[in-house]
DNA sequence: GCGGTCGTGTGACAGTGTGTAACAGCCTTC
DNA sequence: GAAGGCTGTTACACACTGTCACACGACCGC
């Protein structure tokens, strides 16, 4: 359940934060662990449960997941999106979380026995592995702040800026983002509905702020004032 | 930033989530690594800040540490409590998060160099260290659960059922809890403002759910409803 | 005693976001 | 081409929570 990706969600603090240790990749390839098989998902197949035993790690390659929580009553909680590139299973053996595609998805399943025997022969690659699940725990604490103090408005900005972001580390266009998840995993990703997910969309548009020719293509015409609500410093204060 | 205790705050999901993996402690003892200095914190006092070099873990003895981030305008959220018992800083080498104390705190102050050298030596205790870092993962992921899909009501319920779950888990009571910190903490641990944690606890006094003598005092009178409350299957749906 | 601060509790009111609903656009299917 | 399902958008009344204001008690120094 551990998502490299959700690194990059940090708007209010980003410049405080360490990079993203993305020095495992590399040295996943080097053991060898990526010949393992590369598994081609559907859209909305579920690739664990909470409580489950962890069987894999994934690498996700096209597509994208989603990590979640359902309460008993059935109202659900998106904790984190993982993008191509991103590694999702680390941490405990148990799972703190559901996974599934939200998106015809390629990924490389790597059995945890052979991850634990890589862990064990080296010790370097194990820290590298714990110090991922500390990112995404850095992530989650920014989840939090971003849920429980920012305004809808803010929200979406600190979602689409962080989409912006992660463009730009891959060396992409931060002026546009293509969203991979529907409307609904995005409200409740950010602790809203989809109906103010919506309007807000609306409202960015007609506030020049975002332009949509499509409903997953997003283009930045105000770059500056987005990344200054996602910070949390416009409207109030 | 890691706070094993956090894994306690668990009330949605608790039958599913492993037991609170304690073993790191005994092994710290072992190691000789409790020999450390014992530090006496007044009240508000800060431990360390978000982005700071990791210094030390601390364990905790007596009263209670608040780990929070804050906005750039001002906002304050907190991420956790650490009580007797519980072990803060593991993780990475930069705090995710700033770390005061709410109480007059005693703490025991291991250095960062000691602790890494245990973990080179034994690498069961880096992988014992591992696991409490996933699991306030885990506890991360419940409070973005509850802060984002809970009422008010549920919200104070979900924390005070943790703190009477916490009890239990130490020989205690569990139909009573002490609250070593003030409203304004509480508030902003749970994404809501004092007012509203102040009506809550007046609407749990009116409708018999808890009796309340002192400020910082909890009486639980109705564990059930509380606990079906905390772990949001009432009011809605 | 007095006046000050701090933490807490309570009331009136406003505002944001929600829930429900209807509707539009796009896709698949027949 | 028509029917139906899915996704996204918009409108409006309502509820919950936040904001602002003030009262109360405990504590402290004068």
């Amino acid at each position: 359940m551990i998502n490299i990706a959700a690194h990059s969600f940090h708007d209010a603090t980003a410049i405080k934060l360490p990079q993203p240790a993305m020095a495992i990749a590399p040295m996943m390839a080097a053991k060898g662990l990526h010949s393992s098989a590369i598994r081609k998902v559907a859209c909305n197949e579920t690739l664990w449960c909470e409580g489950d035993e962890r069987s894999h790690i994934f690498v996700v390659r096209t597509g994208a997941v989603c990590l979640s929580r359902t309460l008993p009553n059935g109202r659900r909680i998106v904790l984190d999106f993982a993008y191509p590139g991103d590694i999702i299973g680390l941490g405990a053996d148990t799972q703190p979380c559901d996974a599934h595609t939200v998106q015809l998805t390629r990924l490389e399943a790597i059995p945890v026995a052979a991850f634990k025997r890589a862990v064990a022969e080296d010790p370097e690659f194990g820290r590298q592995a714990s110090i991922q699940v500390a990112n995404a725990l850095s992530a989650a604490y920014q989840h939090v702040v971003v849920i429980s103090k920012l305004s809808a408005n803010e929200r979406l900005a600190s979602f689409l800026m962080a989409l912006s972001r992660r463009n730009e580390a891959h060396g992409l266009s931060p002026m546009s983002i293509l969203l991979p998840m529907k409307r609904l995993d995005i409200a409740d990703f950010l602790g809203l509905t989809i109906e103010t997910v919506s309007r807000t969309f609306t409202r960015f548009r007609e506030a020049g702020l975002i332009a949509m020719d499509q409903h997953n293509v997003v283009v930045f015409r105000d770059l500056a004032k987005l990344r200054a609500l996602a910070a949390g410093e416009g409207e109030h204060d």
